[in-house]
RNA sequence: GAGAAUAUAGCUCAGUCGGUAGAGCAUCUGCCUUUUAAGCAGAGGGUCGAAGGUUCGAGUCCUUCUAUUCUCACCA
């Protein structure tokens, strides 16, 4: 599989050759047995197994008169011996099934074969199905036969059933562990393979949402020569044989309205961007966000489908469109609360803000106890008062629309109200979600927005967006009026899903080197 | 970047006033042919996160470091 194993043909390791493995007893035993394995001619990694049934659907499936063959394949997760028959369960990619293997059926060696058989290896069993006496749908064991040698214990845990619900004993919690070795999360914490398979459940169900608008799923550079689309800190990189600067992406904004401009009606990208900046339980280095432009359209038509997608996505992924996020149980029926960012401001903090200047703006923010950067500008302490003292309050699914101007470089002027842009967020607990806007097309505008931004970026601006020409003259070609929208999957995941941590919905979140 | 908490067996955790390491599960040995947190009897397993220091003596007290978690800051 790796380069390493590829250029070492004697993989097979004895015992004291592996000094790397930093052996306990536990981890010797098993090695020992390996090797008996190996001594006693059985191969304890064959190539296949053909598997004809799955843990659930046996239960599912299961009639009490009839005797069905299986074969069936998975980790060992509980071992009964109990002297000449023993019980066990394996885990599939579905769930558990309880093997029973009795010694007079399956033949003295291969029962001493079992008895080297640790918890952990992955075995396939053929048999039949059966009912305990006690009444659990079972697999009798006619033959068995190891598949994959499991060298490290693995901390599954006790479960017990009291009244009918499950009890877990000494579960593998310890979030660090579970996180820098996610497959043993993965094998004895079942609850998180679901969040994973609902993740999968969300992206899947978005992609065909969007195609069957007619709308094109596209690819855009990772590799950028000049970052745009949000305001952040990049990655940087480095081009050996062009030997230029790069950086990795922080969105895919301009590009994919570069494609707008070259006439497709929609674009979308799954597209995994990368932000250089503090990590918490919002915030990754790399985050997964799916941008979506459509040609003719504008935000008012986007905070329908928004409302649309989250909707539907609740209901094919969780059957409800109840969700329990960050201690909250949140609706995602529609309609969505719309409120514009003045409106918010004044319900939440009892303020009017319409038409204030910014000395104006300083005083209500200092009469609601803001302090604030002496620096920042008139917009910026808009959005400032708002993400202290409203966005918080924002539980149930919210539409905040028309931002100052100068916040959104890249969003269209509000048709009729002077310095504001037709833009929205939606915020749900607190948090925001995804953020669209009716998109800037003219390109004289664009040009002295980006301008603007890049002599904020000479007075020290690190976030400020960088004039991209080619982009310009994209726009200078022609595009047509269009509606985007961006949306953080991983906190969309979180809330479908109910998990409070991003950690949570990512598979191998960043973690400093152990 | 700041603060707080945590780090002891494979897992989950105790460890008192500073006196030389404990439990349950897991593992090993023996018994046990429908068990299910199987049971019964016995056994092994520890660089107490790392490095210094105080002390006759440190898991325990002090200093520094590392990682994680939470909060704040930064940030969508």
């Amino acid at each position: 599989m790796s380069k390493e194993n590829a250029q070492n043909p004697d993989n097979q390791h004895t015992p004291d050759q592996t000094p790397q493995l930093s052996l306990n007893d536990q981890m010797q035993r098993r090695l020992e047995e390996r090797q008996h394995l190996l001594d006693a001619g059985i191969n304890p990694y064959p190539c296949h197994f053909d598997v004809t049934s799955f843990s659930l659907d046996i239960i599912a499936n299961f009639r009490e008169e009839a005797k069905e063959p299986v074969a069936v394949a998975g980790r060992i997760m509980t071992i009964r011996k109990m002297g000449k028959a023993s019980f066990f369960h394996i885990q599939d990619s579905k769930g558990k099934i309880q093997i029973y293997l009795k010694k007079d059926e399956v033949g003295d060696t291969a029962y001493d074969t079992f008895k080297l058989l640790d918890i952990g290896d992955i075995v396939g069993v053929k048999g039949y199905t059966f009912k305990t006496r006690t009444g659990e749908i079972s697999v009798h064991a006619e033959s068995f036969e190891l598949l994959s040698k499991s060298l490290r214990p693995i901390p599954v845990p006790k479960e017990k059933e009291v009244d009918g619900e499950k009890v877990v004993f000494d579960a593998f919690s310890d979030r660090e562990q579970r996180y820098r070795q996610r497959y043993v999360d993965l094998i004895v914490n079942p609850e998180v393979r679901q969040t994973f398979i609902k993740r999968s459940a969300v992206v899947s169900f978005m992609r065909q949402f969007f195609s069957s608008q007619g709308w094109l799923e596209v690819e855009t550079p990772i590799l950028q020569p000049i970052y745009g689309g949000a305001a952040a800190r990049p990655f940087t990189t480095h081009h050996n044989a062009l030997d230029m600067e790069l950086y990795l992406r922080i969105a895919n904004e301009l590009y994919l309205k570069r494609l707008i401009v070259g006439g497709f009606d929609g674009v979308f990208e799954f597209a995994k961007d990368f932000r250089n900046e503090g990590i918490d339980r919002f915030h990754n280095p790399e985050f997964t966000q799916v941008e979506l432009y459509v040609a003719y359209k504008d935000y008012n038509w986007m905070m329908e489908l928004v409302e649309e997608l989250f909707y539907r996505t609740a209901l094919e992924v969780n059957k409800s469109e109840v969700t329990l996020f960050l201690g909250n149980e949140i609706s995602l029926k529609p309609p969505f609360k719309r409120l514009s960012i003045i409106d918010a401001i004044e319900e939440y903090c009892g303020k009017n803000i319409r038409g204030k200047s910014e000395v104006e703006l300083r005083n209500v923010a200092k009469d609601l106890g803001l302090e604030l950067d002496p620096k920042i500008s008139s917009g910026k302490i808009i959005d400032e008062i708002f993400g202290e003292f409203v966005e918080p309050k924002l539980i149930q699914p919210t539409f905040i629309t028309d931002y100052p101007t100068e916040m959104s470089p890249l969003a269209k002027e509000h048709r009729s109200q002077p310095g504001i842009v037709e833009r929205f967020e939606l915020i749900v607990g607190g948090k925001e979600v995804c953020n669209s806007f009716s998109e800037l097309n003219d390109p004289v505008v664009q040009r002295e927005r980006l301008e603007s931004q890049a002599k904020l970026r000479q007075r020290g601006d690190e976030e400020a967006m960088i004039v991209d020409e080619d982009f310009l003259r994209a726009l200078e070609y022609g595009m047509p009026p269009c509606a985007g929208l961006g949306i953080g999957i991983d906190r969309m995941v979180m809330l479908i899903t109910g998990q409070d941590s991003i950690r949570d919905v990512i598979f191998f979140p960043h973690m400093k080197p152990e």
